[in-house]
DNA sequence: CGCCAGGTGCTGA
DNA sequence: TCAGCACATGGC
């Protein structure tokens, strides 16, 4: 068992925010199993604390420190990011809530999954292509898969990928999988490159645009200017467009200026914000109180 | 039981 | 550059 000074963070906000789709949480234990760095484990919060088992040997504290981004400093990116009442509320209601560093390649498969698509489905469907095309995982009660390699799925039929439920994100996953294989899209290397060249070379799959690119610069190579636009964000753009139309070219640049370099961060905020604010105003609709103060105005009829 | 979901690719102005 | 459309599927 790994035991990870964990100063600032918050597990159940890092890992229910939108932004990894594989990990599990059980009630009972308040632990949440998954993989890190390919080693399948179990994770506990215990103040500051992280609990960390596995059966993996190889797995090291600086894994599992890297994988949250322990290393990173949260108070001086949140101090950054802190230029409104929007983004104040925010960061005080899911302070510790950190961007992960995630397998690039999971990642990238992942969101070509989510497009026009939902949180549950998705989940379902990066499940799925794990329980039929990865190694299957034992650990202390918890039986997972490995998420497939590229140069596994680049040899899956479509027809196999539709069956799993992909639908028409079945081709450009196997097309994008084909170009991770052939080696023709280094995504380690990008690690180490600017912003402006990662989204280029990421715009280059097939199922990836604007706001994919951006989620696996942000979520998979530690690019944090990278500011995804979707429909959540574009709600929470009205605060600040009131009547400009809130398109990903305008966000983008409001975003760098008014966030900084760490614009990234606040997307991940205001999007779980603007998410679980809409969770909570639908789940109380019937009692037909007034509507939550500090909203954004996403609740039209 | 319609509506909606972490959009993208293609087409035509 | 940009609006308009089709695209599969299942949770709610």
């Amino acid at each position: 068992m790994l035991s990870v000074h964990a100063p600032d963070f918050s597990l159940r906000h890092t890992l229910e925010c939108g932004q990894a789709f594989r990990w599990k949480f059980t009630p009972a234990t308040g632990a949440y199993y998954g993989f890190i760095a390919g080693a399948a484990v179990r994770v506990r919060q215990q103040h500051d604390h992280l609990a960390v088992e596995t059966i993996d040997p190889n797995l090291t504290a600086g894994d599992v420190r890297r994988y949250f981004a322990l290393d990173v400093d949260l108070g001086a990116i949140l101090s950054s990011l802190d230029a409104d009442a929007q983004i104040h509320e925010a960061i005080a209601k899911f302070r510790g809530l950190r961007v992960l560093r995630q397998d690039p390649w999971e990642c990238l498969a992942s969101f070509i999954c989510s497009a026009f698509n939902n949180i549950a489905r998705i989940e379902g469907m990066i499940e799925r292509l794990s329980v039929h095309f990865g190694v299957p995982l034992a650990f202390n009660g918890f039986r997972g898969s490995s998420f497939p390699s590229a140069e596994v799925l680049a040899r899956v039929p479509e027809r196999r990928l539709r069956e799993l439920g992909l639908g028409f994100r079945a081709p450009y996953l196997k097309r994008t999988a084909r170009l991770i294989a052939e080696g023709k899209l280094p995504l380690e290397t990008l690690r180490r490159t600017d912003y402006v060249v990662t989204k280029s070379a990421l715009l280059r799959c097939d199922g990836v645009g604007d706001k994919v690119a951006d989620c696996v610069a942000l979520f998979g190579l530690e690019k944090y200017e990278a500011f995804p636009v979707d429909l959540w964000i574009e709600r929470a753009m009205r605060y600040y467009f009131r009547d400009a139309k809130p398109t990903p070219a305008r966000v983008h640049d409001f975003a760098w200026k008014h966030f900084g370099r760490y614009a990234g961060y606040a997307q991940q905020y205001l999007y779980h914000y603007v998410r679980t604010a809409r969770e909570r105003s639908e789940s109380r609709a019937q009692s037909r109180d007034a509507a939550s103060p500090g909203e954004p105005s996403a609740a039209n009829a």
